[in-house]
DNA sequence: CTTAAAATTTAGACAAGCCTAAAAAATAAA
DNA sequence: TTTATTTTTTAGGCTTGTCTAAATTTTAAG
């Protein structure tokens, strides 16, 4: 069994991997956990003698097939949790993280068996992230950022990749969601800051913007 | 903050407090955290320094107004998800309690909130328990214990008092569960054992059922 | 290629929550 | 009321997960 720190440091060790390629420095993750480098160092070693991880001293470390299964098993909590958040309990996209953070640790897998069950097998969670299903596996969806999209281009919003409460709430003020449609109207070449469409109304966007959003172009 | 210790510890006492009268001794809560009284003191000391609990040396502890105030809503927590559980996710009533154990500590008012709304504010959880408001208001239920019933007395069940996984599942196999109609008719004397009918059939109960079984007379 | 800087690890400490063993206080028994 | 027993507390230690400070290794710069 993992304690929570144990889990949480997984979880970070995943995600990492996944937007950084494999194998993450010690100081990337204790930035990600929000501590020392030392006790970054501590946890990664005992994470390696649980066969969780694998890792050499200065090189960094990489999720084993066992602790990939255990991150990959964390996200889907917090996923299916996200979705009863919003759907069931009326929830906005923005509020539901924190509270999936501390959800995602409940031990059951009865509980997230029928949960998943109760919810009607959801492939995303409410930012268009997909949700593995219970042997960790990972639909994979084509889609592209809004900052790759070229003048003229255009796709549907189909996720997000940052998803902090600031960020979702910036987009609701621009009435843009999972599902809205986007086109890209202009395009600095000096700053990669954008104009864009999104149901006749035109927004100036600036880079920050454009590499947080995924598209599914058409 | 209150940590998920400190949180069963209040819990305990307030359980305690409510069965054996204000007051607990250190042994007491020792037994029912399942373990050791040392531990039990240090804890003791520490929920006194934060005045959720009063405590003289030698003398036992009583919760605080605000001790019992946090009690209460980590009691209204768990019994909103019991019906969670049983209500939305079709889960059993013996299968509630250990789930329900952790999510009970999930902090989120708006959670609780949301939960409440969602499960159509319930007054009881599915063991008969009644479930505290938000302000920790908990209604007064007029309940007997099924050992205090005399011959030919009967009542409706409306909870019970022990609620094991293995006591629940001997009530399903005899189809006692809340609502059933029992009436007494034969009791002992000597053991207190009792003969009682459900719905046609008659059963023979030893005295540590009857004294588990909560009923409303009628 | 040698030195400076950055990244990483080790050493030693601390708080929480538990333990065992021993001391102290309260209660029961003679 | 004095002794024996039970209850409770204290003392000292252990593990988890964190920290700071110092040492070590790797990487980058000149």
């Amino acid at each position: 069994m993992f304690t929570l720190a144990e889990e949480n440091y997984l979880k970070a060790i995943f995600h990492l991997e996944n937007d950084y390629g494999t194998g993450v420095s010690t100081n990337a993750i204790a930035d990600k956990m929000d501590t020392r480098a030392s006790s970054a160092t501590d946890m990664i070693q005992k994470l390696a003698d649980k066969k969780v991880i694998s890792y050499k001293k200065y090189k960094g470390a990489s999720l084993t097939k066992k602790g990939k299964s255990i991150a990959v098993n964390i996200i889907r909590k917090h996923r299916l949790w996200e979705v009863f958040l919003v759907e069931k309990l009326d929830f906005q996209w923005d509020e539901v993280h924190e509270i999936a953070e501390q959800l995602e640790h409940i031990k059951s897998d009865a509980l997230i068996q029928r949960l998943d069950l109760f919810l009607g097998y959801p492939d995303f969670d409410p930012h268009g992230d997909p949700i593995p299903d219970k042997n960790g596996y990972i639909k994979p969806t084509e889609k592209k950022l809004l900052s790759k999209l070229k003048k003229n281009q255009q796709g549907i919003c189909v996720g997000v990749k940052e998803s902090s409460a600031k960020f979702l709430q910036y987009l609701d003020t621009r009435k843009i969601g999972i599902g809205s449609s986007i086109k890209v109207i202009e395009k600095e070449d000096f700053d990669q800051s954008m104009t864009i469409q999104v149901s006749n109304k035109q927004f100036f966007i600036t880079k920050q913007i454009s590499e947080n959003l995924y598209l599914k172009t058409i």
